[in-house]
DNA sequence: CTGAAAGCGCTTACAG
DNA sequence: CTGAAAGCGCTTACAG
């Protein structure tokens, strides 16, 4: 409809054939200077554009590849996606986006969709329930059909054999615990929204490998979370607190604000945050950079590595980059 | 590589011919019932799936949508980048997604590429470069292609004569004002960050037809819009503020809280802020709510529908939004 | 009821 | 240097 210009009417138009026009366009040396002339101009006048879907028919790859995400309007996943935005659109590729909403159901569908032939390659994080339920049977079928595949964020402690990006969460958060230590923080409690997802376990595990008697404030309702916080900080039990997650966060500052307790002297909080906005705040809250454009960027790169390899299949790459504490105003 | 399974390998396989094949998977009337079980059979065992590649080639049709947005990180288009996906994944449709980052070639590179026949409708949010220079040539060349357009958000002033949603920014303006007003606010000011936005301008003319000796502290750098804002606090030339969009909003709250004024009390807020976000913020700001997960729902949906219409063009519609104000902790 | 042919828009090995 | 043919994987009008 949209675009009736194709080497078909091109060559019609001049009276050649079409495999004529075709290299010409194509700058095959098989073809005079002069017929290339007489293409190039008809074809610049017509302006004409190859019919991308033809393209990827002849040539056997779609140059798309898919993107899941649990959730886009976490901002520690708009960041990753501007991320794989970065490297992706800077290639041959395209990018297809999907959001499975942390349900299970939606990433199988999504996976099934993708992997029958609509893109050459995919980047997944998986759902919450994903995770919770440990059910990864679908995303290894994927990768046993032989396409291209990364996991990026939430990673199964046992290794699936699958390229995968993930951050160092034990350390980071046993390093924001000596970061409070160091500012003498004797109580220091781990807040967490995120008992069941694999990152909230691995940072929980980081805080009870440096603490004899753990304060472990946990809940995935935020209502309870602050019932609880509310009691800990009423009976002076914390000047410190580690918190799992961006809600997490939030809710511990609120709620520490609230009591009107005050930052640094009473308590002390570090956490994570989107930089950002964090950036405008008032108080700036410490936190721990995870870098996740950065984490789209390398999930990005090496997926494109594994979809531009000759090779059958690449010896999978299972990252784990560094993060960082970036000093604010609540420790 | 990846799906050796065809149509023409079944046939094969079967010792039948394509055509029938093809004919018995679509449940065509020509064909036996024995025959349809036959192939089904043998399709189900060698998990065949129709390459979609190939389908699209046939029907011309993509079965996808782009969408161009103007910057991933801002929870706004975050929001509305989740209404769409909701709809889109709802439909037969999927899409890919461009971020402009606010630039007016890259738009215009995203806009060339997909309007060259990589997807069936676009669905566009203007850089701010684009709505600065006015230049909208690029957007209407798609259009006059006969592809189907959405724009949202940010909308001309002067019709493009294209299919638009967008809110009533200055009646929302108006209504903010009001709110102050109500609440005793006697010198109100309005704090932009985005002078030379569509939506920003409109923000502001919505103020400026409220007041008499009007207020306005503008700035696009941070740095500059906090320095008059503690200059006019200092002053105590305000005690209420309409900020025109989120940067500005948290500007607004955090300086508020440094030079520690109280909210209400001192200096009552208004602004725009991330629904999500603020319900776990202290002190809750009070916000417009733009409702951007139904601007994108809004959009979408007129995009599946001019996309499905028979007619060559269907009239415009410029639909505008309501939005509503949500009490906060600082008004 | 089944199949050969044409075609979607392209590329490329092969002839001439 | 140019073009006819085959093919990517599918559908559908047309014969039989």
């Amino acid at each position: 409809m949209k675009n009736t210009v194709s080497l078909k009417s091109l060559a019609a138009e001049l009276s050649i054939s079409v495999s004529t026009v075709s290299k010409a366009l194509n700058d095959s040396e098989e073809i005079s200077q002069q017929t290339k002339e007489r293409v190039r101009r008809l074809a610049e006048l017509r302006s004409y554009t190859p019919n991308p879907i033809a393209l990827r028919l002849r040539q056997q790859k779609t140059m798309q590849i898919g993107v899941i995400l649990p959730n886009i309007e976490n901002p520690f996943f708009a960041s990753v996606l501007k991320g794989i935005d970065q490297v992706v659109n800077n290639s041959d590729f395209n990018m297809m986006t999907f959001f499975s909403n942390e349900d299970l159901n939606k990433e199988k569908e999504y996976l099934d969709f993708l992997s029958k032939g609509s893109v050459d390659g995919i980047l997944l994080c998986m759902a919450e329930e994903t995770n919770k339920k440990k059910t990864y049977e679908h995303i290894l079928e994927v990768s046993e059909k032989g396409i291209p595949l990364v996991l990026f964020d939430r990673i199964p402690s046992q290794s699936l054999g699958l390229h995968s990006i993930k951050v160092n969460d034990v350390e980071s958060v046993q390093n924001a615990f000596d970061h409070l230590a160091q500012r003498n923080c004797k109580k220091i409690a781990f807040v967490s929204n995120i008992p069941t997802l694999i990152v909230g376990k691995l940072r929980e595990e980081g805080y009870m490998s440096k603490v004899e008697n753990p304060l472990l404030i946990v809940s995935d309702e935020v209502a309870d979370l602050e019932q609880q916080l509310i009691k800990a900080i009423g009976e002076n039990k914390i000047d410190g607190i580690i918190a799992a997650d961006i809600i997490a966060t939030l809710v511990c500052k609120s709620t520490v604000q609230r009591q009107d307790h005050s930052f640094k002297k009473d308590i002390s909080l570090i956490g994570y945050v989107s930089e950002t906005h964090n950036a405008l705040e008032t108080p700036k809250i410490t936190y721990i950079n995870q870098h996740p454009k950065k984490i789209g960027i390398t999930s990005a790169n090496i997926l494109l590595k594994e979809m531009l390899s000759k090779t059958k299949r690449t010896k999978p790459e299972e990252l784990i980059l560094p993060t960082q504490i970036v000093q604010g105003e609540t420790s």
